[in-house]
DNA sequence: AACTAACAGGACCCAAGCAGTCCTGATTAG
DNA sequence: CTAATCAGGACTGCTTGGGTCCTGTTAGTT
């Protein structure tokens, strides 16, 4: 179901949580801010920095900073970062050699102009667009039945 | 990497197959020109017949049909019908507790403006436009090294 | 009426890829 | 010099989807 990776949601959350201050902040900070495991939030950050989203400070009192406003950075770029380049696995691997009845496939290069609209969408989308998005949206709570044995019964938003 | 399902793109393959012919055809005959798997043609074609892709016929000499032009059939509707609605998952499960922090945890509904591009994005991009889009356009071949024991030293297009 | 070709709709198994953790090394403030 | 922190990679358990198969139903054909 063109399915995100999870990774990239937490991408979002540290990034607009970095946002919250100019001053560095460390990840085991940012982990206790967000809710988000610490080593998960310490991969995201190192992917982003490497990336050039983020700025990193390392030895003592180091930590992350924004390297540019939430207004400059696109979804596209974070997922980009994440998930690796924006496109749509087609034809990958040789394993359908039905192409070769044609000489032309049918599909090669087909999806080529979804792989475009869809990056041109999320390069229109800041994360400042998607922080301001929520503000004023309420989420509604939908109680989930759970069994006793899994965790803590937490409410789950959909 | 927003993986989209490989059996999204049999679909297209397949639907754009079945458009060559108003005859109905048969699923081991649109697996053998298209060199798809037949069990895997006939999974794709069984998941179009229940969304209203196709249209099926039944008993001997049944098949299956368009249910509509290519240039009626969105991108959209395919993978919908495929992969499911189309919305990049986030937040999905209780695993991440850190949401009741502020209680207004800060990517919910953040993505909906982000699924919203992409679906419009999908929705505006028709089968046909599909199937023209890699008629005009060669593509090139990548010799791939592959071992032996590997299936047949198919071609691979990038 | 019986037979057969074809779809319908599941159940099922295996493998790939990802989330998450951990470990070791490099860097820098105090 | 020491401690705090980032950098980078290796490793593992699990989820999900790709692919197969089996049984039932429908409808032409003889």
């Amino acid at each position: 179901m063109l399915r995100l990776s999870k990774l990239t949601d937490y991408a979002v959350v540290v990034l607009v949580r970095l946002s919250h201050s100019a001053e560095v902040q460390t990840s085991p900070g940012i982990a206790a801010a967000t809710g988000i495991p610490e080593p998960t939030v310490a991969k995201v950050l190192k992917t982003l920095a490497a990336r050039g989203l983020v700025a990193s400070h390392r030895g003592a009192h180091g930590g992350y900073r924004l390297a540019r406003p939430l207004a400059g950075i696109a979804i596209a770029e974070v997922i980009g970062a994440i998930d690796g380049p924006i496109a749509l696995t087609a034809c990958v691997d040789g394993a359908n050699a039905g192409c070769e009845v044609l000489q032309v496939c049918p599909v090669r290069g087909r999806w080529d102009p979804v792989n475009a609209a869809i990056r041109e969408a999320l390069a229109a989308i800041s994360l400042e667009d998607m922080q301001l998005a929520s503000v004023s949206r309420p989420f509604r709570i939908v109680s989930l039945a759970r069994p006793a044995a899994s965790t803590s019964p937490v409410p789950v938003v959909e």
